[in-house]
DNA sequence: GTTAGCACTCACCGTGTGAGAGTGCTAACC
DNA sequence: GGTTAGCACTCTCACACGGTGAGTGCTAAC
């Protein structure tokens, strides 16, 4: 079919990069196919529509490129985005008054506090057009700092366990019978000697080294379940790849002509809601430890595979790691995403750091 | 026009009530208009499709229906779901498995933990087929029951501030100088004396009887800062009626015929995003301490106006008050939707009074 | 007051047609 | 050999048209 010989993809040569890149820069904005007409009118390429066509035609004939009808213009297809990025892409970065602003936002807020991932959410929504995501910070194994135990009510107690990374964790406990504060206090201080510095494992090894019920004072007892229920709540908590997930814009996804018919976008609630997907990736992208891109069906599941996916950890590297990134249909602006998902997870570093050092 | 007497809506004889309640039982589970001959084949009323005609175009005169076009059948307006409502609605209840299910899953799960207010939110959405929600339960005015400091890192605490309605809050603070535990729980001892069972306002008045600087112990100054940091807190958390808000189901709605075109289901989304209108909503319904229905056209916001919303409050009247509910189209099973919301409403009751009795 | 009958209205659906966009191919050109 | 103009071909989209059917409103009989 191909007139040309086929290249293979890796060694795309200048022309049909540029009319790649072209045809993705345009259909990005358009939403609707290109033609070998606009790309000559848009962009200086140098050669006529009919040779572009021919180009086009080899860019497809590479996957790169498809064809939703015979007289229809061209769509990038997955492969197509994913050679973008990896390839064409254009170096971006977010205007200077846009980072001194952000940066600004940012200061104003309480640090690591709810509102500062809202704000790492809205910021990359509003810099993208598509929806923004940010999970709080999470240890791989969470160490204890110091366990606070308060009374709130007659039989209720609230614990508070803060990990040795800066994230806490509550709960609250239901007692077998009336504590008040000063024994608490008590509890608390004996369960400070058992957990601070450890992980659940060790808790619970210690927890079982305790002599049982003889001679013990009254304590021991409320110690024993006090100290299950919170290597229960640490291995929760441990398991769960997100501890907590931001998002923002999700209207701008809905809003993308492709969406237009609310099944898809209905998919892609679900699987967001449904946190198993993202939270494998969240920790792949821990793990690699530098932005991550997920286009289409580079996604495994059915019905996230319309949508790509730009993530970045931040925090200290071995401590608690956290990400941020974007959420669009897979006609993203990838360059301008990247760049401004490599700025908020840079900058969310620097400020962690700044605090830490 | 009409051609019989107009009635005032207070009034309507027990047939064109019948018919009304037809029409609507029909038009919730059609979403299409409703016509005189469906009504007689579906609906035991006794009388020809050419008398229902009749009754309809009456029913038609007093704005309880609406006419799409000449040739469709009816189609409720808000009036006549509020006249619904408030007349004619069935006296509708969960099946008794329905709610042994429910309260066995609420027994499953923490106290008044995030889950708890997701298990209420994910029950509503699941019985009525709109979307769920439900907000914390809330003081008017907190006060303190005890306050707590934890170092997090060295010029890093987490104040946790336990209100006497048993709700809490969390704030990090960034202190200006290196403060061990020690320290901490010294400040913190001062800041229960100043603080237990004040409002914010009463703390900071007892903020500024204290001696300042001179002859003062070293805590004197972060006392200070911290009892400040505390008022504010306690400050913005007064001022917002909604602390947190969950919902479940979003999804039903978007799915449901009337949101099709995504323009709408995306004005009623931001409108949630926005707290001021919902808040208010919330602060209504606590006061009138029973459920609330708002209606399409009732609920002010432009964007709201295809939606209804049904909501009670729950908690200890006076003390911390939360308010569940659902959200749907204003084509929504009302029955149901009321008898699930009372239903909820009340089994968080019976478990608030049982905890704290 | 109720009902049968009927004319009338209007959305909906399938069809057909024309216009326009865009391709792929061929043949000429450099 | 690569490039380009020209052209036939394909396919979508928009619009108009007419038939169909649902459903009403009215009238006249019961």
């Amino acid at each position: 079919m191909a007139r040309r010989p086929r290249r293979t993809i890796g060694s795309l040569d200048a022309r049909s990069g540029a009319v790649l890149r072209a045809v993705i820069d345009e259909y990005v904005v358009s939403a609707t196919p290109v033609s070998s007409g606009s790309l000559v009118t848009h962009f200086p390429l140098g050669v006529s529509s009919a040779t572009v066509r021919n180009i086009l035609s080899d860019l497809e004939a590479m996957g790169l490129l498809m064809h939703p009808h015979t007289s229809a213009g061209r769509v990038p297809t997955d492969a197509g985005y994913r050679y973008y990025v990896q390839v064409l892409a254009d170096e971006w970065s977010l205007p200077p008054v846009e980072q001194r602003m952000i940066r600004h936002q940012f200061g104003q807020v309480e640090f690591a506090s709810e509102h500062w991932f809202r704000l790492a959410a809205s910021t990359l929504a509003a810099n993208t057009g598509t929806a923004g995501l940010a999970t709080t910070a999470k240890p791989r194994d969470a160490r204890i700092r110091r366990v606070d135990l308060m009374a709130v009510q007659d039989r209720l107690a609230l614990m508070v366990a803060v990990f040795r990374e800066g994230t806490m964790k509550q709960v609250l406990l239901t007692l077998p019978e009336q504590t008040d504060q000063d024994q608490l206090n008590r509890v608390a201080g004996l369960l400070n000697v058992l957990a601070i510095d450890r992980t659940a494992s060790e808790i619970e090894a210690a927890l079982a080294d305790l002599p049982i019920g003889h001679g013990a004072s009254d304590e021991s007892e409320i110690l024993q379940r006090i100290g299950e229920r919170l290597v229960r709540a640490m291995r929760e908590f441990d398991a769960t790849a997100i501890d907590d997930l931001f998002s923002d814009g999700l209207l701008n996804v809905m809003a993308a002509p492709e969406f237009d018919r609310s099944e898809k976008v209905r998919q892609v609630f679900t699987a967001l809601e449904n946190r198993a997907y993202l939270g494998s990736l969240v920790e792949a992208v821990a793990r690699a430890g530098g932005i991550q891109i997920f286009i289409g069906h580079e996604n495994s599941p059915r019905e996230m595979q319309d949508v790509s996916l730009i993530l970045a950890p931040y925090g200290r590297i071995g401590r608690a790691v956290g990400v941020v990134g974007v959420l669009g249909p897979t006609r993203m602006p990838y360059s301008q995403a990247i760049a401004a998902v490599e700025f908020v997870s840079g900058l969310m570093n620097e400020l962690v750091e700044h605090l830490y050092a």
